[in-house]
RNA sequence: GGCGGGUUGGCAGAGUGGUUAUGCAGCGGCCUGCAAAGCCGUGUACGCCGGUUCGAUUCCGACACCCGCCUCCA
């Protein structure tokens, strides 16, 4: 039985699974005005494993996850770049389709954009109009009034009063309540605009989430994802929007992943903290992110650093070296299988990775004991479910993957300067590695230890480390 | 100030009312010409103080410190 942990209820509950066969999530997604950073990375990741493990667990699911294209910083890096919003956004959602296929996340089900659900908004907000929840301020601007919403701070915790008590913006004194929130903004001068019964404008941004994930998925859906940042305001936001006008429970599960922190402060813009993942990308295999991002749990906090990424690579390379040495068999799951049941019970348990990780490195040390290509092909299975161990071993270890930046078409163009491990791949080429090993064999055999060590040490000095397997054959991988 | 989360061995990171997480690093051994990889063994870890209990890192309370949200943010 799968349990998710939810954010409303505080609790873990079961999860009883709705309309058997039918699930129904919307995460939200990016804001296209710049590259993707780690902290974007985490939340593609998880719900990549979560959309994984629900189709895994037999859920017949539907997976949506929004991009927004209009929005204040959109419109604003338009008119610094000289550009339409959406020649902007397409260019970025480009780079995030490229960064997302690195880090091995697949396509969610639909990918909706938000101008293309303007009317969708229009009939939603005038459905809050209606219901006395809407009202048009002295600005123009279309309003949320939370004070006729009854539930609102329900799943954050928080009260209104409280809130206004810790009130740190200045008032906008058309709003009727300063915490009311803008659903349809009036277009200023050289802004792009839709027409509206209220006048040109734009929509805010929390009526574009209610707007898509009703329009995909229903007025009622199962699970609602995204970051923790979101939990407050915004998602406080398409509760009130959605209930609001729709009537009912919005949302079943609200599952927020935690922060990627930078020395214990979270990643952000605006502490100038932040990777981007292209960026590491030149530095780390993709699948290193995708393994270090999964051994954390979805809920904790994650501190970025070199030296945690080091530690990760280190811990994949135990996992392929395994799968390297013995090759796997092609393996149909059988659950009742111990360390098969152990990893399902730790999925199922609020998708508890890192203890389904564990199982891996248990199963890898297994295969290491009886080299069988049963247990080796139990390993590559489950890891399959979180979307790791997807290369080949020798691929891996021997880093010809490793630079996913070569994958990356736009990439080059766009950063100056190779990274350490280009450099290195073009400094000893495979050609040159299999005439050292050669030479080194031939050294070994005459029995001049002396020059087979020398050997070794000057590939070890180029990032090349030999391993001698028995059976007289070198193999090689880079370190 | 309000609300929420956290504090686990050198580092990272799960978990549990009494029994090995797991990975990296370290130490000892096996293997190896020597290494590497692998295997075997190896660490009185659970912020502080009280309480409940036969027994608490694990439950309850207080305290300290850290982080997040309350403004756009994954």
């Amino acid at each position: 039985m799968l349990k998710i942990y939810n954010t409303l209820a505080r609790r873990k509950q079961d999860f009883v699974p709705i309309e058997p066969g039918s699930v129904r999530m919307y995460v939200c997604g990016m804001t296209v005005y710049d590259y993707c950073h780690i902290g974007h990375a985490r939340v593609m990741v998880v719900f990549d494993m979560v959309q994984r493990w629900l189709r895994a667990s037999g859920f017949d699911l539907t997976y949506v996850r929004n991009i927004t294209d209009v929005d204040d910083k959109i419109i604003r890096r338009a008119i610094e770049n000289g550009e339409t919003i959406g020649e902007l956004t397409q260019r970025f959602i480009g780079y995030m389709d490229e960064d997302a296929a690195a880090l091995g996340v697949q396509k969610p089900d639909r990918e909706p954009r938000a101008t293309q659900y303007i009317g969708r908004m229009l009939d939603m907000i005038r459905a809050l109009q209606g219901k006395g929840l809407a009202y048009q301020a002295a600005s123009g601007d279309i309003n949320y009034s939370v004070r006729k919403f009854p539930g609102y701070g329900k799943l954050s915790g928080k009260s209104l009063d409280e809130l206004r008590a810790g009130e740190r913006v200045e008032a906008d004194l058309s709003k009727h309540d300063p915490l009311d929130f803008v659903l349809w903004k009036r277009a200023k001068q050289g802004e792009p605009a839709w027409p509206s019964p209220w006048g040109d404008g734009r929509p805010g941004w929390h009526i574009e989430c209610s707007a898509m994930s009703c329009s995909l998925l229903g007025v009622h859906f199962d699970i609602h994802g995204g970051g923790q940042d979101l939990q407050f305001p915004h998602h406080e936001n398409e509760i009130a929007q959605s209930e609001g006008a729709h009537g009912g429970v919005f949302v079943n599960y609200w599952m927020h992943n935690g922060f990627v922190r930078v020395d214990d402060e979270k990643m952000s813009k605006s502490l100038g903290n932040f990777f981007t993942i292209r960026e590491v990308l030149k530095q780390y295999d993709a699948e290193v992110v995708r393994f270090f991002i999964l051994r954390a749990h979805y809920r904790s906090p994650l501190n970025y650093s070199d030296q945690h990424l080091d530690d990760a690579k280190a811990a994949l390379t135990r996992l392929y070296t395994a799968l390297r040495n013995v090759p796997p068999q092609a393996t149909v799951i059988d659950w009742t299988d111990a360390s098969a049941n152990r990893f399902k019970a730790a999925m199922d348990d609020d998708f508890n990775t890192p203890e389904a990780v564990a199982v891996l490195f248990e199963l890898a040390a297994e295969t290491n004991r009886n080299k069988s290509a049963q247990t080796s092909g139990l390993l590559k299975t489950l890891s399959g479910f979180l979307g790791l161990l997807e290369q080949d071993p020798t691929e891996f270890l021997q880093g010809r993957t490793s630079s996913t930046a070569a994958r990356i078409g736009s990439l080059e163009a766009n950063l100056t300067g190779g990274g350490a491990l280009s450099a290195s791949l073009t400094t000893v080429s495979d050609a040159q590695i299999d005439q050292k090993i050669t030479a080194r064999l031939a050294a070994k055999k005459a029995r001049n230890y002396a020059e087979a060590d020398r050997i070794r040490k000057e590939l070890l000095g180029a990032g090349i480390a030999l391993e001698d397997a028995p059976g007289g054959k070198t193999t090689w991988r880079r370190a």
